[in-house]
RNA sequence: GGUCACGUAGCUCAGAUGGAUAGAGCAACUGCCUUCUAAGCAGUCGGUCACAGGUUCGAAUCCUGUCGUGAUCACCA
């Protein structure tokens, strides 16, 4: 199919260049479905003979028409738009193709060089202190969908999370533990792990909030940065992190039982949403490498400086970057710096990799992305390429889902599945399979959209279950699968016999159903995922009119046997798109 | 102030990388279940594609400027 297109911009441009000379002309090959003016546009504007413009384009139509009868049928010229219609041959064979593959559509366009090609994708990432929420949610969907369709098209890929582990984040939830939670724990207050820390972490914040009034109360001072260097319970984490480092017993014991609190959280959700993880990396086991070499180079070349007995690296000479505190703690950079050796030193080849990370630390990778280059660290790797694939936040309430201060602006995971879950029990009559549509109506909300775009969540659009929705989908595939199975016997592959009649419905959607292959490259080729989702859903639409207009079993054998294949296609579409946007599809609802 | 995104119907979003008459869902109204699963389908209503220029046979799409929204600009992670 694609050949085809290929081959026509070939046999174009050798005639425009024997002829006329014209070398630089831009030929866009369409498949279209609108029949009205064709099933294939050839788009060739000529307006460099435009006198001539006419005879030109009549015999490049009948020079391809000669060469391809197989194909088509006749032609039109409109303007700069050769219109050609495809005959049933094509259809046919389009069908036979698709028909005589398995669930993994996706072999079409496999390309084998490809499987020794290391892709990572590092997503997710959370912090060790409080509970995943659903600004989380969609890093892991658009890392997780990804992944899947590297996999798919044959790259091998690691699904990589790395897990904050360290860093003043986590000792404040030590602080928090020794002076306002003594000797509580998950279990004895009955709660999840990663809840209880969570509390321990807003807790502190709203100490430390009446602390800094007090504070500024009591010495008059408005200046921010005066005060929390006045700030008892500052000091206290800031001295936690300094023990942290230098392997405090009593630090690490503190710190060891809240990080596996955390994590028993982090598995139970993460389960829900059936999302795994090839490699989970702690920031607290690899930021030493970045500390290293930083100290390294400070001696050897020019690359930082010291100012304060600080660590700075200077970007585009203008902005001093912190890398290492004036009491040697080390920062998120430094570990990021960490992470790339560590992983350069583990695989010995790395084609691609992938931070999917929110885009307000575009700054964030634009420096570490310098210092790497700076640093020749990827001296032996020339032909590995670093992504930092940047999505936009999720809003609630107007404003952006910021965990750190306060809660109240947070939803999390958890709570948007209890709460979806609720809601999809009352409305759907059934009690089999809640769970899986739970999941799959939040993911599909998520997914649908492009994530360069804010996503204003609330309640009352999420729990809309019409239009564009998971169980749209859903009821799409159920009633395809209902139809073959009513049809039992000839549910197998039958391949059909050409020189039949193919209705121009029929042929809408086969032109729809060429088009998934050229949807997944696009999809990955933007990184998008809301592309494939998007495809789901007018294919779906498309099928379900098709449904709807015309009896799919009829008595007349031949059509019955078109229209069998053509919902065994879709079937086969929607199956594989729903695998790798890691979405549960049900046979029966 | 600098940098980077985004701005399409009342609302939520598509728009195949520059093609023919701008596409859905929600909301409102009207039809269609004795039939392969009606959570569906068909129809009506709704648009100065933020604004102004430019590039060309042709712009929602590319370029420049203006306005609006958001993010970011380092001792948080």
């Amino acid at each position: 199919m694609n050949k085809l297109i290929l081959n026509l911009k070939k046999l174009i441009k050798t005639f425009l260049y024997k002829k006329k000379k014209i070398n630089n002309i831009n030929i866009n090959i369409l498949y279209n479905n609108n029949i009205k003016y064709s099933n294939i546009t050839i788009i060739l504007p000529l307006p460099l003979i435009f006198k001539k413009k006419k005879k030109i384009y009549y015999k490049i139509c009948e020079i391809i028409i000669n060469k391809y009868k197989k194909y088509f049928i006749k032609y039109s010229i409109k303007n700069c738009f050769l219109n050609f219609f495809l005959n049933n041959y094509f259809y046919i064979n389009v069908i036979n193709k698709f028909i005589n593959i398995d669930y993994n559509i996706d072999k079409l366009i496999l390309n084998k060089k490809n499987n020794k090609k290391l892709i990572i994708v590092e997503f997710s990432s959370p912090n060790s202190n409080k509970p995943l929420h659903i600004g989380h949610l969609r890093n892991i969907l658009i890392g997780d969908t990804i992944s899947n369709i590297y996999k798919s098209l044959g790259y091998k890929v690691i699904k990589s999370q790395i897990i904050n582990d360290r860093g003043i984040h986590i000792c404040k939830t030590i602080i928090s533990l020794k002076l306002f939670f003594k000797n509580k724990t998950p279990s004895l207050l009955n709660i999840k792990g990663d809840y209880f820390v969570g509390k321990l972490y807003f807790k502190f914040e709203k100490k430390l909030k009446s602390e800094i009034k007090y504070l500024s109360k009591k010495y008059n001072i408005n200046n921010k940065k005066k005060i929390l260097n006045k700030s008892k319970l500052l000091k206290k984490v800031n001295n936690e992190l300094l023990k942290w480092e230098k392997k405090n017993k009593k630090t690490i014991f503190y710190w060891k039982l809240i990080k596996s609190w955390v994590l028993k959280g982090f598995k139970k959700t993460y389960k829900k949403l059936n999302i795994k993880f090839d490699e989970t990396i702690y920031e607290s086991k690899i930021y030493l490498k970045g500390k290293k070499i930083i100290k390294k180079c400070i001696k050897n070349n020019k690359i930082f400086f010291k100012k304060n007995k600080s660590v700075f690296f200077l970007f585009k000479k203008k902005y001093k970057i912190l890398l290492l505190r004036s009491n040697g703690t080390s920062l998120y950079i430094t570990q990021d710096i960490g992470s790339i050796i560590y992983r350069l030193k583990k695989y010995k080849k790395i084609y691609l990799l992938i931070y999917v990370v929110g885009n307000e630390q575009i700054f964030h990778f634009k420096v570490l992305f310098n210092i790497i280059k700076k640093l020749n660290l990827l001296n032996n790797n020339n032909n590995i390429k670093l992504y930092h694939l940047s999505y936009n936040t999720v809003n609630y309430l107007g404003k952006k889902i910021k965990s750190r201060y306060n809660k109240k602006n947070i939803i999390f995971i958890d709570y948007l599945i209890k709460k979806m879950y609720k809601y999809v029990k009352n409305k759907i009559n059934k009690k089999k399979n809640l769970n899986k549509i739970t999941i799959g109506t939040i993911k599909y909300q998520f997914i649908k959209i492009n994530f360069k775009k804010i996503i204003n969540f609330n309640f009352k659009s999420s729990l809309n279950l019409k239009g564009n929705t998971y169980i749209y989908i859903q009821y799409t595939y159920v009633r395809i699968y209902s139809i073959l199975k009513k049809n039992n016997k000839n549910i197998k592959n039958n391949n059909i016999k050409k020189n039949k009649k193919i209705k121009e419905n029929e042929k809408k959607i086969i032109i729809d159903i060429i088009n998934y292959l050229e949807i997944l490259k696009k999809t990955i080729k933007n990184y998008d995922p809301s592309i494939l989702t998007n495809y789901i859903y007018f294919l779906s639409k498309k099928i379900n009119n098709f449904y709807q207009k015309n009896k799919i079993l009829t008595n007349n054998l031949y059509k019955k046997n078109l229209r069998l294949n053509i919902c065994i296609i879709i079937l086969k579409i929607l199956y594989k798109s729903m695998k790798i946007l890691n979405i549960p599809i049900l046979k029966k609802m």
